[in-house]
This record gives C-alpha cells, structure tokens and sequence, in this order.
DNA sequence: CGCTCGTTTGAGAGGTCTCAATTTGGGTGG
DNA sequence: CCACCCAAATTGAGACCTCTCAAACGAGCG
C-alpha cells in the first residue's frame, strides 16, 4: 500500500482517534487488494472474516430473498462496510460486489476486535461509527414505509444537488442501480422521473437538472430525521 | 426501585458484563417511572437525554413523516430503546409512547457515555448491542424491500409460533399496531391475513391459529438472513 | 342494553410490478 | 473518426398490490 493511501485511511473517523501501534498492527495485517468491475466480494450467508475499506472505485452492497434483489447501499472512498457483522463475528447479511474497477483494504475481523480491547480511543470511534450506521438504517426503514417511490428520489437528488452544491447532477452510477437504491424497478424510476418533470427536473443521461430548487422540495417534503446523513 | 428489579436490569445483555461500580453508578442516578397507557414518553427531534429500559408494560417506538406514521418496533421487558442516539448525543429519530400500563428506567445520557470511558466491559456490551440493532435494522429494510405484505405477516406469525412453541398464537397487542408494523394498512391486514387462510391460517379475534406450518412456510419463505432475532 | 372503538368488507383510485417493444446512448472495432 | 452494436433506458399495456374512503360488523365496557 502506498503511503498515502494509508494517509487516507488514518484520515477516517474511525482509524483517526487510534493510537499509531492499533493502526500499523491493523494495517500490516491488511490486504489492499484490486479488482475490475463486475466482482463479488463477499456474499451474504458467509461468515465475517474481513472488514472492509473502499480506497478507490465503487462497490454495491445488495441483499436477496429468493429471485428478488436489492440495493443496499453504494460504497465509495474512503468508505467501510460491514463492520457489524465484524464486530459480532456473524455473517453477512447482504452482498457486495465492484461497480467500478475498485482497490478494497480487507482488514482481518480478528484484528479488527483485538484492537478494540487494547485501544479504547479505537472502540469509542467504532462505537460512534456503528451508532452512525445504525441511524442511517433506521432512516432507512423510515424512508422505505413512510414514503412512495417519486418522494424518495425527489429527496435523493435534493441531497446529491446539496452534496455537489450545484442545481446539476451527473448520476454517479447507472439507473438501474439507483432505481434498486430507492427501492423500486428501473421502469418505475423513469415514470418516478416522468412525475419530477412537473417539479422542475429534466434529465439528459446521466445528468440531470433540478430547474426549480423550491419548487421540487416542497414536492420532496425532505427531513432531517429520514434524508440526513447520520 | 426493587431489589429484583435491578437484578432483571443486571442480567440484560447490555448490563451482565459491567463492573460492580458502573452498574450501581448508573441505577443510582435513574428514574424509574410509571406510565398509563397512551402516553407519549419521547418525541423525535428531542435531544437524546436519557437511555430507556423497559421493566414492564409495552412500549411502541413509531416515527411521522408528515401526517404519515408508522411503527418501527414494539419494546417489552426488558429492552432497552434508543441506545444510538444516546451514545452519539444525536436527536431522537423515533418517537415513543407506552402501549400498556408500563414502568420505564431512564438512565441519564451523559452517564452512559460516563460508564463507557471507565467500564471496558460495559463498552464491549454497548458495541454488541448497538451491532446487533444494527442487523435488525438492516433486516427490517430487507424485509420492506424484497416481500409483499402478506409474506411479511407470514413471516412474523411464524416467528411468532416458533417463540411461543405452539401453532396458536395470541397477539400482544392491536391488529392496527401490527399493520403498522409490517408496513401497511390495517385494511389491508385484513386483506393479507385473508390470503393466509389459504395456507391454513385462521384467526378468532386476536387468537391466530395456524393449522399447517408447512404449507405457511412454504408461503412465507422464512430466511434467517431477514427474520432473525438479530 | 347500548355505546364505542377496533376490525372487517366493499368499491374505486393510485401506485407498483411484469412483460414486451422501442428508443437512446455509450463503447468498440474497423 | 465514424458506423455499428449492445446494453441501458424509456414507453406502453395489463395485472397485481396497496391505499383511501365508506359502511357494516362485532366485541368489550359502562
């Protein structure tokens, strides 16, 4: 790994507080490891063996039941996932698989649980990085009942226009992907579209254009407690 | 509070494992409140002030968006509730109001936080509760993403019968609750519950009986990856 | 006994899914 | 650089699921 990879990675929430011995133990037991697109990582079922750290690239974690499948979450540096499985040393409950041609930093579950009982400023960061994922779950659930499809993506690209700081959007991903994301079918995500156009947006590709900010947010209705990022 | 009650607390999960001090530290500074039913006890958007438990009663935690609502889970003795938010010192994204003549123990914030830096054990605890939440939740989201209504009731009777042992069932609480519960409508339950008398489900007020488990499993499609306790 | 509230049933509208047929747009190879 | 090609996206039709509104039913309680 280079050494400003590993910069990156000490720069996040949850390595930034450890102490310099947690991290190098953690990171000299690590595998950074690169793979094309289209890759599975891990599957649900499978037992936790590695925590994982998205360096470059994009990876889709996704769930099924059956035939059926969806979008959990999309992964993109410098992002973790699946660190409670990790911690609890149970298996995955969803998949994940490179969107991108990606570079993941695997860090073995066990070193990842004996750092947690030798560095305390290491477990208080995994705590506030586990309370955050589980808030993001909860808005999740909420989202999911509480919403119908055009509400969830008016309210997406209301918080992707907010994160660009522009009233333009390129899709960071197909919109296959992102009708999964939200929960319906790519048809349903066209006519979600087709709705918003009386909003104010208009897409060409993958760029779409939000016309009318205050217009589409009093459409949208975003709150906090469902759309914030933690 | 009684002797037996902090021993019941004592023996929670989250509690089993602290040291001798922070148990007593943390009971010490608590309020052990009783309630009726129907009353509001936390309200999303408040700040986070203290850790509930459950000693008795029944406690549903339902979130709003708009004048929509909707059931997000149902506390009984002896559960804890809104352990995230208290550890990140966030708001509350989950309202809560007591379902039945209920006795709450609220163990203020700041000394969970306390207990944390000083108990290494009681923070091991906190970590595999929180992960273990998390997987609930993340399970909620599959659940509400990848099945209709009906599989979902279906589900949840059967995980039901499996906890009590028995194929006849008594709800704990409304069929309205429930509905929510499972994501839709108590009309719809209705609806739902009449599609599951195909598969030998039949239901007397709030005593459900389920004549042929295989059948219903072959509906339901249980999958321990979604129904899981955790 | 009769009220009240939860549940069920019915009808109709809206949302979502599947299947199928086009259209579009990006990527590749000539 | 361009034409082709294929996958992705859109559009349409019909079925299914879910929601709302309304009314009837039923159980529990005063």
């Amino acid at each position: 790994m280079k050494p400003d990879d590993a910069a990156v990675i000490r720069s996040l929430p949850l390595f930034a507080d450890a102490r310099e011995e947690t991290f190098a133990e953690l990171v000299r037991t690590a595998f950074l490891q690169r793979f094309p697109p289209g890759v599975t990582l891990i599957n649900e079922n499978d037992e936790a063996d590695f925590l994982h750290v998205v360096v470059e690239g994009q990876v889709e974690l996704f769930a099924t039941f059956g035939e059926r499948e969806t979008t959990m979450s999309i992964v993109e540096p410098v992002g973790t996932f699946i660190l409670a499985a990790v911690l609890n040393a149970r298996i995955y409950l969803q998949s994940a698989r490179t969107l991108q041609k990606s570079q993941v930093l695997m860090i073995p579950a066990e070193k990842v649980r004996d750092a947690m009982g030798t560095d305390a400023a290491f477990t208080r960061a995994v705590v506030t990085e586990l309370a955050r994922g589980y808030r993001r779950a909860v808005k999740e659930v909420k989202g999911q009942k509480l919403r119908t499809g055009a509400e969830r993506l008016a309210n997406w690209l209301l918080q992707r226009a907010d994160a660009e700081g522009a009233g333009r959007i390129t899709l960071p991903f197909e919109k296959r992907v992102l009708s999964s994301l939200l929960g319906m079918t790519p048809e349903n995500l066209s006519r979600a579209f087709a709705v918003l156009k009386t909003h104010g947006v208009t897409s060409r590709g993958a760029v779409i254009t939000l016309a009318d900010r205050a217009a589409l947010a009093a459409f949208a209705r975003p709150d906090p407690l469902i759309d914030g990022p933690e």
